[in-house]
DNA sequence: GCCAACGTTGGC
DNA sequence: GCCAACGTTGGC
């Protein structure tokens, strides 16, 4: 079965608009053994939410994308443990689902996105990512 | 730009 | 194995 996840990124450093620029991207750079874990256990074909962090007004949930690689070592490290994934861009959400909107409804209020902050790779539960995914069909 | 939270490192 | 120092992340 499909799991689904959240990636966190601050924009200035890499947009979701330069994703859908790019349609699909290498996702390197991890630095932390959690989120590592995280994308060793994506599988091609998982849902993916993307966000931007470190944005103003505009941190929250911007977009949809999906596993297309599973992990191999990151050629960006000289240390095996760390490793990428392959994202493709899939869709824009509607609309932002900023954090403040997520802090705010209880069916999300147990997620890590809230309860580790410095994490960014994340599993969700399908509910969760259900849930985020309707919410941005509306604006905040 | 500030600062709190948290992960990592290194001395002991 | 403890813990202080340090670096990084990310909300505000």
């Amino acid at each position: 079965m499909p799991r689904t996840w959240l990636v966190k990124q601050e924009p200035k450093k890499y947009s979701f608009e330069k994703l859908l620029a790019e349609r699909r991207t290498v996702w390197d750079g991890v630095r932390n053994f959690q989120a590592r874990n995280n994308l060793q256990a994506m599988r091609t074909g998982d849902a993916v939410l993307f966000y931007h962090s470190n944005a103003g007004e505009e941190t929250g949930v911007v977009g949809l994308c999906r596993v297309t690689r599973e992990a191999s070592p990151d050629p960006t490290s000289d240390d095996p443990r760390w490793v990428v994934v392959e994202l493709a861009a899939e869709r824009r959400l509607d609309h932002l689902v900023s954090l403040a909107r997520i802090k705010a409804d209880p069916a999300l209020a147990e997620i890590a996105l809230i309860r580790q902050s410095r994490l960014s790779v994340m599993p969700l539960t399908k509910a969760e990512f259900d849930r985020i995914v309707k919410l941005s069909a509306k604006p905040g």
